[in-house]
DNA sequence: TTGTAGGCGTTATCAT
DNA sequence: ATGATAACGCCTACAA
């Protein structure tokens, strides 16, 4: 590897000033054509890359957002206890970033442990997402004061910061009601994922809802907590059933559904003819499996597209007043609330 | 947003020179318990981030490496269609980055459309990962004029270029091989990915590989090609059908296989009994599908990870001879080949 | 159309 | 233990 060769360098050969060159290269105005293929040209055959380092340096602009992202795996055992949830807002962000030609530097950071690398990410990049539960609020509000942050998926109100999220709580009141309402069931539990979790609080507060308009007693917790892995749901819903079958175990995600499930097959309980079962989420295995896992789409890839675009708006212009999104969900209805496996389309 | 603040602002109120900051905060030798406590107080009291741009470019390191994954998702309609493949090398090479302090910055580039993406990622980075049919040869080469490259899962020669992969065809003449000695079938079919994918080319020749060694005529293509989709598996897996089913279809990935599945089912016919189907790369939803496929574990995580660990430590010595790693595969058992479905086990 | 020169925020090399 | 100061490679007025 030769040394990287620099602006310099093609001004020499190509005999004229870095400032032609650097002109040239941003496809500006002030030159001649023949200037510019001369140029062109000398720059191709060096294979010159110029430095986005410097070029950042003297621009103040990295062309780089980062994206911190909740390290789940690396604490979780199998490969796909980690939410692929994440893996379709990474690429919603590479999307929306590379739409305008700005790259996505991207980190898994875990709250105290990631502290570091979080800050190294920011020295790194013009602004950053935030998602949920990957660094502590106070870390936030310190690389808020000399970073533009958007919180994604993170619903706690933060003073000033633009957020992007989805609409957890209507979708769970949503698919939560479609089971009181079109199955007629009256007795439900809620899987609930990480107490912590904003997205199970909010799904937990959905599920409440719609107990409330159904005129049902309401809960002040859920009834267990799995984690929002496939084994974590798997256990929880077995020592659920230990006690008492409830007629529909409503899941925090589709992680948690599908480990129900198994739980119910190891019960020799019928899903759903004993007890109904429904999901979060969307994720591909939930087509795959039977029962087919009712559930609530969550627009992920477009999440991550959001929360780079709103970013992409903050960057241009630092005055706007905060930006709220809250992307819509969908009940999706498969088999395992009990409609006929054929039924299956979307509905609002 | 009050504008960042630098290292001099930090040196002025802690009342040292800027030299002395930066020793401090690299955290090496040369000051004293009392300076360092001082400088890192107001640092943090400012919420100072320092220039990532201006250390890179002094350091002449960013702390960044690239990685290059082909575009698939734009073109395919649903989010599914996309291999989940990427995701997980994604995870690898963010995972084997921040163990060392660095970042992924990440890019989905399409050979022509990809150029300037390319170009510009390669700006921002130490060095690249380009995973296959992501850039084209020549500008792999261009690129590689100017920073380390490791080619990812890309297994044409390149001249000197660091690569890493895995066995593709040792894994596919071992599922074949299973097929034909486990389960004694000889009429077999493979359905390809697309034509110019190196990882189906590989596959494909250690299918003919068993084939061989069972003393079975060997086709010179692929019997079909679904496109690496499962849409487009069970179209082809449809066409082969329309014609003469086979006694096994062996599919270069996973959801090639999920797709012939499915067109068996269309058609009537039982799998395994009537027709063997096994799969590549062990996603999730082959366990969760029905029949359970039977297919060939890929470490895709791991392959991530080797890349960039292999990068790095080109980073650290441009001297080395180019440098080949090639990860093992492994088949999983599970009943879409005919095998007891309890024999969910794996053998090598 | 083109060149000159100062500045971007660090690190690193000398001194002291 | 600390301070000047010269790079680092590019951009961008300002001049010519």
């Amino acid at each position: 590897m030769p040394d990287r060769s620099t602006i310099y360098e093609v001004a020499r050969r190509s005999g004229v000033s870095t400032a032609t060159v650097s002109r040239v290269m941003a496809d500006g105005k002030g030159f001649s054509q023949v200037t510019r293929d001369r140029v062109r040209a000398i720059a191709a055959d060096l294979g010159w890359v110029p430095s986005g380092q410097a070029r950042g340096l003297a621009s103040r602009r990295s062309g780089i957002v980062g994206l911190l992202f909740p390290d789940l795996g690396r604490s979780g055992d199998a490969e796909e206890e980690s939410p692929l949830y994440v893996d379709q807002v990474i690429r919603g962000a590479e999307r929306a970033a590379t739409a305008v030609g700005d790259a996505v530097l991207i980190a898994a950071t875990q709250c105290e442990s990631g502290r570091e690398l979080a800050f190294s990410i920011a020295s790194k990049v013009d602004g950053l997402v935030v998602m949920a539960r990957s660094i502590s609020d106070e870390d936030v509000d310190v690389l808020a004061r000399s970073l533009p942050v958007v919180m994604l998926a993170n619903n706690r109100v933060r003073s000033g910061l633009d957020f992007v999220g989805a609409d957890n709580r209507t979708g769970a009141r949503d698919i939560t009601g479609h089971l009181i309402t079109e199955h007629g069931i009256r007795d439900l539990a809620f899987l609930g994922g990480p107490p912590e979790s904003p997205d199970s609080q909010d799904r937990f507060a959905g599920f409440c809802d719609a107990l409330a308009l159904g005129g049902l007693p309401v809960p002040d917790a859920p009834a267990a907590d799995g984690g929002f892995t496939e084994a974590g749901g798997e256990r929880a819903a077995r020592s659920m059933l230990a006690e008492r079958a409830p007629r529909a175990i409503v899941c925090g995600n589709d992680e948690m559904a599908i480990g129900a499930l198994g739980a119910l097959r190891a019960a020799r309980l019928r899903a759903p003819a004993d007890v109904a079962v429904t999901g979060f989420d969307d994720i591909a295995a939930t087509r795959h499996v039977r029962p087919g896992v009712t559930t609530v789409h969550q627009p992920m890839r477009e999440l991550g597209e959001r929360a780079v675009q709103v970013l992409l708006g903050r960057l241009a212009d630092a005055s706007m007043p905060p930006f709220t999104v809250m992307l819509p969900t969908e009940v999706v209805i498969r088999s395992s609330c009990g409609c006929p496996a054929a039924r299956q389309r979307r509905r609002p």
